[in-house]
DNA sequence: GCTTGACCTGGAGTGCGCTCCAGGCCCCAC
DNA sequence: GTGGGGCCTGGAGCGCACTCCAGGTCAAGC
């Protein structure tokens, strides 16, 4: 891994546009990050990895707010281990929760489908487990 | 089943609030609700029944325009049954692919987590599928 | 008759997460 | 030296899904 990156390619591995990415920065999910003497940004390895996971965090909708938190618990040292580990676990899960209300609701859907077609409701039921 | 219930009603059944409601209705996700004499509303047992699926595809994340598309659909009649259920195993398709999409997330924020604690990163991997 | 509570209307406002824009700078290739 | 591409800044704008508000009506209970 190459030690900075620009914000094209940074862009680009994570499918984010230069917006997004500058709009991250003023949020205060990264640090201000580095400059090139033109006033460039570069993107340094621990930034790039930082945005790995905030793209997994925000593809499971945490929000800004929290990831902000999350940043400031980095910025803050070593002391916050515990804190940001707690941030995470948190979040796995808000989403254990999220799926299963998901997986609920999609059954629910699926009766009103099989309702609809005909099937008498519980006769061939949707397997759930299956869906995955 | 009663054949007709107050707004204050139907908005606790579902959780939503009397905005919500009015908002659903001037958004076409609804035919327009009858009135009593005094221009209050009255839900029909169908009205709440349409509420509850809109509910479920609401909270599995259909906008609100495809949720008009839905209404639409159902008020033009019978013969757009098969559009109506396209439209909802569509809607199955696109959940299912979201959940595997949070789980692959999900995996890999537990991979940082692992890391992070000092687990060799495969080994004692969290077993995905016993978290649902 | 008066109050209270539930509801009505049209329209404005909010929070979130981007997204777009104007005007400008730097650097490389031709 | 000119053009183009990539990036810079501050700030405005947008789409979505609500949410709130002012001012009003109606029915029931005291």
């Amino acid at each position: 891994m190459r030690d900075h990156f620009t914000p094209g390619e940074v862009a680009e591995r994570f499918d984010l546009t230069l917006d997004t990415l500058r709009y991250y920065e003023r949020e205060g999910l990264l640090r201000r990050v580095d400059r090139a003497p033109s006033g460039h940004r570069r993107y340094r390895a621990d930034d790039v990895e930082l945005l790995g996971l905030i793209r997994c965090l925000r593809d499971t909708d945490m929000p800004i707010a929290r990831l902000r938190e999350f940043a400031e618990l980095l910025q803050a040292g070593d002391h916050t281990g515990h804190d940001r580990l707690d941030v995470l676990r948190r979040h796995q899960d808000r989403l254990d929760q999220r799926i299963a209300e998901l997986r609920a609701n999609q059954a629910a859907i699926q009766h009103k489908i099989d309702h609809y077609v005909g099937v008498p409701a519980d006769s061939a039921p949707r397997p759930v487990e299956e869906t995955s």
